[in-house]
DNA sequence: ATTTATAATTATTGATGCAAAATATTTTAA
DNA sequence: TTAAAATATTTTGCATCAATAATTATAAAT
């Protein structure tokens, strides 16, 4: 029997993943040293493979090299919060500016789907949020591909990479819900009637509103 | 006599910023595959350096890794240009309306200091292009400073790498510099006149404008 | 002659070991 | 008892070594 292996990738990569999630759940806390040769027995590998994930973390703005001093997890300030944040807005609502100047009646079809979806996942009772938050960042990664701009899409995910790294990291709250689809009801609108200043604003307005609700 | 290294850096970020030179002169081609044991030979260096590099020019985006494949130099299409263009002058014309919003008396004065060197350098003749470009660069980086965001800084700064990769890469043409000069000139009235929408605008048309000239 | 399969060469990827540097600890002297 | 110096321990950083995967070349068979 061999095992087929679909999605091959280097051991480096599996490992910066790995720590990627042992970050966000806080298992390794902000402000941190992380321990090279513990993590690497832990993994049961070399030190070498480690040190290229953590390489590419540090790149992400994940972890922080200290010169002769190792790695130690990136601590995100309230200003650092808000000034990701801030990115995130500018670059996803001129994102929706150009959806709404470009986007195919198709690609405008895929999107209102989910959008559609959003708004019987929220009409159930109880809500299940968590498929809620599931459809929403969907409808934002969908919008980022009918935007088609792969350098903007990488940035955006290191932005959101970086926000997790914080206690208020969601883009979304429970309790704003309502809210958020009203905002996305708007922004549709705006898409609908090729309006790119009024998509640009409609998002702005919703990153706000969340931020507003985050803090 | 002792040494005294103010900078002290790690092997593996020296050999990255030579890399990142020797890319953007060209003497790595784009789409050039990277011969580790060359390169480690020629710096008289191991490979665990260099490969520790080589994935933090790849999470630049100025190499591409390819599974068991090794490094690859990147190559930027035009689309590809066209994109972080858009992306840098919408990141820039942002960091133009923070500017306008809050920047202090003395911040707009520092701004305009170095304005008004670029001014004079340009009424020289001949003109020391060499010089107007660096003037032209500090100008923008001291406005980043001032717009105050480490993480626009650090887009910005990886982005620009990314456009260095193309040969119509520079974001000043000789023989735009008059044109250049004046939408500064607009851009700094704005500034003054604590206008952000004006100054995000200005700055919007300096990078169009600069798009053009370089296509 | 062309295609397929196998072998050999080449290059990447991962592990281990060693030396230098920084930090912590202990000892000695004031 | 405290401070400074020396020693010991910890940890990073770099190099060498081994193994695995891929490509190319060669040979055999149809």
């Amino acid at each position: 029997m061999t095992t087929l292996s679909l999605a091959p990738k280097a051991l480096y990569q599996e490992v910066a993943e790995s720590l990627r999630q042992r970050i966000f759940n806080r298992e390794l806390e902000p402000g941190s040293w992380i321990d090279e040769v513990s993590i690497a027995q832990n993994y049961g590998i070399s030190r070498t493979p480690l040190r290229e994930a953590l390489k590419v973390l540090a790149a992400e703005g994940l972890v922080t090299m200290k010169i002769r001093r190792g790695a130690y997890v990136t601590e995100v300030s309230d200003k650092d919060l808000h000034d990701v944040y801030h990115l995130l807005a500018l670059l996803e609502s001129d994102a929706a500016a150009v959806v709404a100047e470009n986007a195919s009646v198709e690609q405008l079809n895929n999107l209102e789907r989910i959008h559609h979806e959003l708004n019987q996942c929220y009409q159930q009772t109880p809500v299940n949020t968590e498929r809620f938050f599931q459809l929403n960042e969907q409808f934002h990664l969908e919008l980022l591909k009918i935007a088609n701009n792969k350098w903007r899409d990488q940035l955006v995910a290191d932005l959101r990479k970086v926000m997790k790294l914080n206690r208020h990291h969601s883009l979304l709250k429970a309790g704003r819900l309502e809210q958020s689809l009203k905002e996305h009801e708007a922004l549709m609108t705006a898409l609908l009637d090729k309006a790119p200043e009024l998509a640009r604003v409609a998002m702005q307005t919703h990153f706000m509103n969340g931020l507003q609700a985050a803090t």
